[in-house]
DNA sequence: CTGCAAGTGATACGTGATATCAACACGTAC
DNA sequence: GTACGTGTTGATATCACGTATCACTTGCAG
């Protein structure tokens, strides 16, 4: 959480409580799921404390297939890609240098500049735990 | 629009109209934008016209990086990807073998099975024309 | 301890999206 | 042609998600 002193904000229990609370999971969850898990802490606080945990990079957001808001906690500070499993929604993070070697390669097809790129598997990991399910 | 009646849709005069405008387009566009644009068709309409040109594949959704939900008009029916212009919007589909032969070595780490996958190209396109903007 | 800025929660609000339902359009049977 | 049935449309109500407001609390510095 030293993150957040950085940045100026207060490691607060509430803050410490929501952060320990994502490290319990596996899976990507939605906020209106913790809303659910956590009904002693507003809605608002919630939202409040995703959004800047996702600025300070505690969280980033997960690409779903259908549009939903997914999150997930991130455990690494450097870029990386997803896979989400399609069956228990486990998320996982994962860096491929041949990935970037090669949206290197195909961004030179491009007349632009290509300034960033989005990358998302979707697996069946084959092994979901029940308990990993939101 | 033979792709409507195929699936026992009827290609009316609002969808063509709606299908229409769209081929305008070479940006990503929101229902709420064509709302403001169409503002002779009801809101329900093109939120339901909208969600049955997905359906049938005349658009597909794009993924940003804020978790905007974006739709554009899709001009191949096969797998691609897409490349958004973070200046002016604009959309293109591609599709690169590269990708998808690294895609399969990619999945070949993984203990289970990649199902499908998602990416996404964010580029400067360097000469957005402003008739194409939103 | 005191004061103040940051954080919190209840609630109101705004927006994006869907459900409902009456009216309408189109194809088919007659 | 008309009558009918199904699919489509639009106004509206409703819901889900996310944010703004504001009074209250918490945590830190002095």
């Amino acid at each position: 959480m030293a993150v957040l002193e950085d940045r100026g904000y207060r490691p607060t229990a509430r803050r410490m409580a929501i952060a320990n609370l994502l490290e319990q999971k596996h899976g990507g969850f939605t906020i209106e799921g913790l809303c659910r898990e956590m009904p002693s802490v507003g809605r608002a606080t919630l939202y409040r404390t995703i959004k800047l945990f996702l600025e300070v990079g505690i969280v980033c957001r997960v690409s779903t297939v259908d549009g939903a808001r997914v999150y997930s906690l991130s455990r690494v500070d450097h870029h990386h890609h997803h896979s989400v499993c399609v069956e228990c929604g486990a998320v996982e993070e994962f860096k491929a240098a041949t990935v970037e070697r090669i949206l290197s390669a195909v961004s030179a097809e491009f007349r632009g500049q290509v300034v960033d790129h989005l990358l998302e598997l979707y697996v069946d990991c084959g092994d979901c735990p029940p308990d990993d399910g939101e």
